[in-house]
DNA sequence: GTTAGCATGTAAGGAGTTACATGATTTT
DNA sequence: AAAATCATGTAACTCCTTACATGCTAAC
């Protein structure tokens, strides 16, 4: 009923763009994806998923498999195709609209890109992302970080006196942090500029 | 009505347990306390502080001040003592019930003090907190840090390859970026065992 | 005298969690 | 046959945001 979380949703939409899957296992990939940025719920994950069929942008596969007792034993293992890997219960699939959709998502430089919430579902994704898009979003995602680095370092010097060890190393701490992230995405753009130079414009 | 976020409360209770100060005061220096961790809005701060009066835990000041017109220019810059500067609406202020509750807060060493939400406030509030409760709150955190690179590694070993650039990218930044928090606790908890043997064990 | 910032709130709703409920399949 | 884990879902609830509504005071 409700409009989703972008981040769910993108995400979702990617990993079945990479293969079909059913709910179980879509959420241990998320989790995978997301790299313990964030954990979701079954609660949050399958109301999303009839969401997203009830949009169009996704088809249920209720494979029925033939029957189902004993054989198939079929590599459950963790090295083995997850997407073939005892075909159970629901299996969720992208539509053409679903590719599509994503597509647009892929496609999407604008600020919400390099948000906090937003920028690691976009970079999980990059793989898939034109170049020009990928750049903007590494350099949107820069100026984000450097505006915080300024008035985290305006507040340092307004409030320097009168704060305890603690609060001070923390802000250190959190200081140090940001701008480590800002050097590697300078070496991020640096790598997305010299590939542009050698790679060839499109495909 | 409704119990809201230990986060919020907690950081309430300890801004107003060093001076008392009014709702848009108070929100700056929250915001600032929990550096860019965390930014509340107002329609989340002022239910908070209604139910917090509500419990007992504040008391309203709507110091009255006289009447209002021209006067009482009364030092509105940066530098001055906020509390007293100028009293105009709604100053919250700590019941003893309301420092009773802090302190039970403060003294909390069970898991949820080191979990990613709450590990934060803990520490900001680190300079009012008994020197055991800090110890334990950063051994908590660093195992709870290790645990999540255990985990990771573990991952990154079952699907090394068939991963593109941008994931493995990722990946890396994210383990470095908790391998750097651990060391960052390695360093704290080393230097409150070396203030232990140096300060005296009470008070 | 009007813009900008201080100050307080409310209503609606978005985003996600926990706890619960259920059943099928695999392993021991 | 019991226990573990796979698999799907729902209901209630928490927490927080956005957008709105209001009025006061300071600065230009």
């Amino acid at each position: 009923m409700a409009k989703r979380s972008g981040v769910l949703e993108f995400a979702v939409l990617g990993l079945l763009h990479e293969s079909p899957m059913h709910g179980y296992e879509l959420r241990k990939r998320l989790n995978v994806l997301l790299g313990s940025l964030r954990v979701f719920s079954y609660g949050t994950l399958y109301p999303c998923l009839k969401d997203l069929v009830a949009r169009g942008l996704l088809v249920e596969d209720h494979t029925a498999d033939g029957h189902g007792h004993h054989g198939a034993k079929a590599a459950p293992a963790l090295g083995g195709n997850a997407a073939a890997a005892r075909r159970s219960k629901i299996v969720y699939r992208l539509t053409p609209e679903g590719e599509e959709h994503f597509g647009q998502l892929l496609s999407d430089a604008g600020p919400s890109a390099w948000e906090d919430e937003n920028f690691g579902v976009h970079f999980a994704f990059f793989g898939r992302t034109d170049a020009a898009i990928r750049l903007r979003i590494l350099e949107g995602r820069r100026s984000r970080l450097e505006e915080r680095l300024d008035l985290f370092r305006q507040s340092v010097t307004r409030t320097k006196e009168r704060l305890d060890r603690y609060t001070l190393e923390a802000q250190r701490h959190g200081l140090e942090s940001v701008e480590r992230e800002v050097r590697w995405l300078n070496e991020l753009i640096e790598t997305e500029h010299d590939q542009r130079q050698v790679g060839p414009p499109a495909t």
